[in-house]
DNA sequence: GGGGATTTGTGCTATTTATAACATTTTTTG
DNA sequence: CAAAAAATGTTATAAATAGCACAAATCCCC
């Protein structure tokens, strides 16, 4: 059976839901309010769900942490992930000291940069390495996903190597569409493409509210 | 005439390779070789771009700076955007010394916190003020859009505080997903969530290539 | 300046995605 | 304990989105 790419989208917002849910010590859940949670129809989520398997008891709703380490489960959140960092410059240094990434199982275990200066010192107890020994190293030392913070120019470049590496999913934070070979995944991050995005209902003016039509999955 | 919001949400990538192909010193490009560069179809292209106008010349191509500029149009981007901060940690502060906006016409020019020991202090020649003059302050000096860098417990309040004064879209880093009213534009950037959808098709291991479904857009 | 090669814009069709609705099960209440 | 309420999983239906294919326009080359 083919899952729908969209499905797996949602399934980090749910688990990111659950895990609030489970924070304020709430133990069930219905499909409804955690719809009212994330704004998304009940049916969406039951729908969602029952591509995987039955995990809801009728009447009640479903267990939140059950629930949550199913998701965790089917996103392969059940392991630790490693990852290798290219480009150790000012963004390079905020990725590497986010605390976010760790307790979701995601460590980074490499860093690279071209930079004299960089190459050789220290962040967060990571040596960078100069990039041309990037494929010795993850020949050692294997990663699961490659993050990219190099400028735009040089980002194609960094991916390429990053995939004869053998890396199967890049996160990229430069502003540009790189080309990949099918099968490796690749999630961009960039702010101002998304803000982009809504200058566009903003020009509307102070009088339009309604203009959207369904919202794409990132909104909220 | 309703456009379909996935539309929109593609208008600033074409935007992107546009800039990037007149860079390279590119006049003319065809639907053929934009879709290749961006890994869309040439008829979503056309597609696309046959919601606003005729942009086109057949046999030739789209012109370069020209499509460039009308898709800016469209997305609201031959003016200036004003945006305020909120929050002004270790994230906060990375993103008030990002050069990626101010050439795009996003400016930030409030930022606010709560921390004593943050604010009053200047970051880019930003005086950062408490987060309780909000209101007062943006009744003064409107923005359009808001930047929310707090953590995920501050959030929903900081935004409620931001609608109330009248800003109509969101940038969110936090990690929640935030209930606000119709009309408001929330965008999430979250690299975590990013992730997650990566690691469902990695844990696939070494033998599976092909999983996906389409890519829901912020493939690439 | 005529003819083959390109390439657009768009109507039509196929596919994907979301919603609605309901039978079934469980819980709660009186 | 029976009846009403709640909530799931799933089938059916509707809506949204993408791709195809082609007439019409333009270009380029000789
Ligand atoms: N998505 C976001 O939120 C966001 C935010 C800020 C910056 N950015 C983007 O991230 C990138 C980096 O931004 P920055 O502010 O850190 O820039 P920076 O100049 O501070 O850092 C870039 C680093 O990449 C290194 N580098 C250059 N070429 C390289 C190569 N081939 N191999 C390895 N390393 C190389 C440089 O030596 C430098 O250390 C840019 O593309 C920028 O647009 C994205
Ligand atoms: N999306 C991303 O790429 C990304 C990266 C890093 C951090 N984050 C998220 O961004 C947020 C901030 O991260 P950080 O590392 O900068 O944390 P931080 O603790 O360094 O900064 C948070 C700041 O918010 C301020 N704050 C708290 N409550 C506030 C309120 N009610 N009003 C105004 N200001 C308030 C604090 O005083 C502090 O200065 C977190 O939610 C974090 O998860 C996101």
């Amino acid at each position: 059976m083919e899952i729908p790419g969209v499905v797996i989208a949602r399934l980090p917002l749910y688990a990111q839901a659950l895990e609030a849910l489970a924070q304020k010590g709430e133990e069930v859940v219905s499909s409804q309010r955690l719809g009212e949670a994330l704004g998304i129809t009940p049916a969406q989520i039951r729908k969602d769900l029952s591509y995987f398997g039955r995990f809801g008891k009728q009447g009640r709703g479903y267990n939140v942490a059950g629930l949550l380490g199913s998701i965790r489960q089917i996103l392969g959140l059940d392991r630790q992930w490693r990852m290798a960092l290219v480009g150790v410059g000012r963004l390079g240094r905020a990725i590497l000291s986010y605390e976010g990434f760790a307790p979701q199982g995601f460590h980074i275990v490499h860093a690279f940069d071209v930079d004299p200066e960089v190459v050789g010192r220290k962040f967060e107890s990571l040596v960078v390495r100069h990039v041309r020994e990037l494929e010795e190293t993850l020949a050692q030392e294997p990663v699961d996903i490659g993050v990219v913070a190099v400028p735009p120019e040089a980002a194609q470049e960094v991916i390429d190597r990053l995939v004869r590496a053998g890396v199967r999913a890049i996160l990229n934070y430069a502003p540009m569409t790189p080309r990949v070979p099918p099968g490796v995944q690749v999630r961009r991050i960039d702010p101002v493409v998304l803000l982009e995005t809504m200058t566009y209902y903003l020009k509307g003016q102070e009088g339009v509210r309604f203009l959207q039509g369904r919202d794409p999955l990132f909104l909220r």
